[in-house]
DNA sequence: TGTGAAGCGGAACGAAGCATTCCGCTCTGA
DNA sequence: TCAGAGCGGAATGCTTCGTTCCGCTTCACA
């Protein structure tokens, strides 16, 4: 096995490979975003490549999937952080939501749930996860800038509304996606009226990840 | 039972046969519902009956997924058409939203699109409801109790957001979905900031209903 | 320049899922 | 009494898909 790191060529086979491995996770990501159930096929398809190039890099499709979602997660992560860096307490909770919707991660993270064994240290980034959206929510609603009857919960219901919006070109796709978003900080933003039935709790969505779906 | 001397036979084979007409069409709306995509021997399942029932009944799947739809087309007629009575503007635009919601039609007559070919008489129907749709909106609007740059077609796509949310239990599903809604409307009510982007277009949904999803 | 194998394309295979059909049974209703 | 409406559910034939396998190409290295 040589080194990595040392002198990488950039051209002849080595290289195709290397290149490969984005090409094919691009592919897995733009496929499963558009259908999550999408036979392994499609992605070869989308990527330009054979099937066995990608069983050479995935052991199985759920494991593809795993790499996926994990990464959805770590994206889902690095906007978090970038938004909590955000001086404004408001727009520090706006701007996530709109990286979010951008990136349009929430999809990944979660339509592909319950498709496959979820790791540990999935388990421990999701958990992150929710303590950096909690921040965001607790300081905007501290600042008075976002309603105060608003829980962590609403947030992730949030995104999948406009996670639901879709229409076959994606930058369409993003417009009317933002565009949604705008409607939900407008209400977000208000006090009255107050939002009616008890506020989504911590674990009503585990569901989602048990198998078989 | 035997049944009082009377024209119509209300119990025996015939009586089961009829109840079985719409035990049959609701565990069919409840499965459908739940997943799009579900075979019919879970519809039969649900509904307690045979398959050969359902056939009895439907030349096909499609025959009966398009029943399905075209009901559900009627109740948001229904719906549009109850909530146009309503005196108050406002009212009218949020009770009709909140109707829609409440009887899950939404996710009847979009996510099954494409899963059937259209009649004509639905075609008529979708012109219909978009009419009505268009006079809830106008004349909140105009009242001034809606933010100006609402276009009909938002409607369908905050619809969509609503009909995304989802857990298990259906009674806790509209729960959270009411909730939503509600932080939809203050937003809808709002006029600042405006909403970004180009507003929905007419068309731009109607590749739903091409075949093949 | 020879060679072992990494990398790959895509056909082949086998399992699963599903719409639809079919067979035989049970009652009904006249 | 009995023809047949109504029905349950196994059987059928097809499609879809994950995964494996085979043989070819190309590169790294001696």
């Amino acid at each position: 096995m040589p080194n990595p790191t040392d002198t990488p060529p950039l051209a002849g086979r080595r290289a195709q490979a290397a290149r490969n491995d984005t090409v094919i996770l691009e592919a897995a990501r733009a496929v499963f975003l558009d259908d999550p159930k999408a036979p392994i096929a499609a992605v070869a398809e989308r990527a330009g490549v054979g099937i066995s190039a990608l069983y050479r890099r995935y052991a199985s499709k759920e494991d593809l999937l795993r790499k996926l979602c994990h990464d959805g997660l770590r994206r889902f992560i690095t906007a978090a952080e970038e938004a909590t860096a955000e001086p404004d307490d408001w727009a520090a909770f706006a701007g996530f939501l709109e990286r979010v919707v951008d990136a349009d991660v929430h999809s990944l993270t979660v339509h592909l749930a319950g498709t496959f064994a979820p790791t540990e240290e999935m388990g421990r980034a999701a958990i992150r996860a929710n303590e950096l959206v909690d921040g965001l929510v607790e300081r905007a609603r501290d600042a008075g800038r976002l309603r105060p009857d608003v829980v962590t919960q609403d947030v992730g219901l949030l995104l999948e509304g406009c996670a639901a919006i879709r229409v076959p070109d994606p930058e369409r796709t993003r417009q009317l996606r933002r565009r949604h978003l705008a409607l939900l900080l407008a209400g977000l933003a208000q006090t009255e009226p107050p939002l009616p039935g008890p506020p989504p709790a911590a674990g009503e969505f585990d569901w989602r990840w048990k198998r078989s779906g």
